[in-house]
DNA sequence: TTATCATTTGCAACTAAGTTGCATTTTTAT
DNA sequence: ATAAAAATGCAACTTAGTTGCAAATGATAA
């Protein structure tokens, strides 16, 4: 782990109190370019304890901060993504996720612009606020 | 319930062998119009015996047919819906699901034309084989 | 630095969703 | 009508996630 000034910065702005498990919980995200499950997190952090408890409200105080966000996915599981782009500001309510049928990873790709939202007009009666766009497909990894 | 006739018919087509719960979780389906959960259907479904794994079970052969698809929500709840159109015939891979985030059903919208789907090219090394837009906003029941 | 207070953590017990194995019943094909 | 195959219901089980609480830790202000 490098210097944890950015890390301690990252949870202060966000409004986290600062720990060893949010500090490492927050490290083992930003090493990642996949989203991560509980399950995923709880076994790449094996040099400090760590209580599948406290995992899981870490977890849910990064998603109420605002710091990640969570996928559910098909097979009935969260997965957690940081939504800081590499600037370390915050990005888009609308995402576009990217999800392997082979490995079932899952990727948070930037919303591509040239997509088109359908308006609201569109889709009758229903008013569209934001949106989630998921791909699915074959990923670089497994080509 | 009317007649069973188009009932067996549609289980028949998707290699489905008639039975009573079959019949009856099927045309529950038939008759919404959001995307049910095993519990909502469960619920519904008072006036015969049906065992939770026996609904668990007929959802699972449905969505292994190809007559039903789930959807998995945010709050890691399944829900299924049937790839039925008014017609009888299958239905699009790619769908459109509105999510309302005031009563959190979900609704199957026939996927937009004019929606544009990034192609493989736009998202380096990853190949796009079927989608699935996430709406979120107000239905119109909660307008 | 230290004392204080609020928050976070770890543990154990609990809850609820979903699964498995198996004996019984129902369906379909002969 | 009968036999084989598949579906059902039940009970026991598994596992993910939650709750309550006592102990530990972090932030704040003297």
């Amino acid at each position: 782990m490098l210097s944890q000034k950015r890390h301690k910065n990252i949870l202060h702005q966000y409004g986290l109190k600062v720990t060893s498990a949010r500090l490492r919980v927050l490290d083992t995200l930003m090493r990642s370019n996949i989203a991560l499950s509980h399950a995923d997190i709880l076994s790449k952090i094996r040099d400090i304890q760590l209580d599948k408890v406290t995992l899981y409200r870490t977890l849910d105080a990064f998603v109420k901060s605002g710091l990640a966000h969570k996928v559910a996915t098909e097979d009935r599981n969260w997965l957690y993504a940081l939504d800081l782009s590499e600037h370390g500001d915050t990005v888009h309510r609308n995402h576009t996720h990217f999800i392997c049928d082979y490995c079932d990873r899952v990727y948070c790709l930037p919303v591509s612009p040239q997509v088109g939202i359908p308006d609201s007009s569109s889709v009758e009666g229903f008013e569209v606020r934001s949106h989630e766009f998921r791909l699915h497909g074959t990923c670089p990894q497994c080509h």
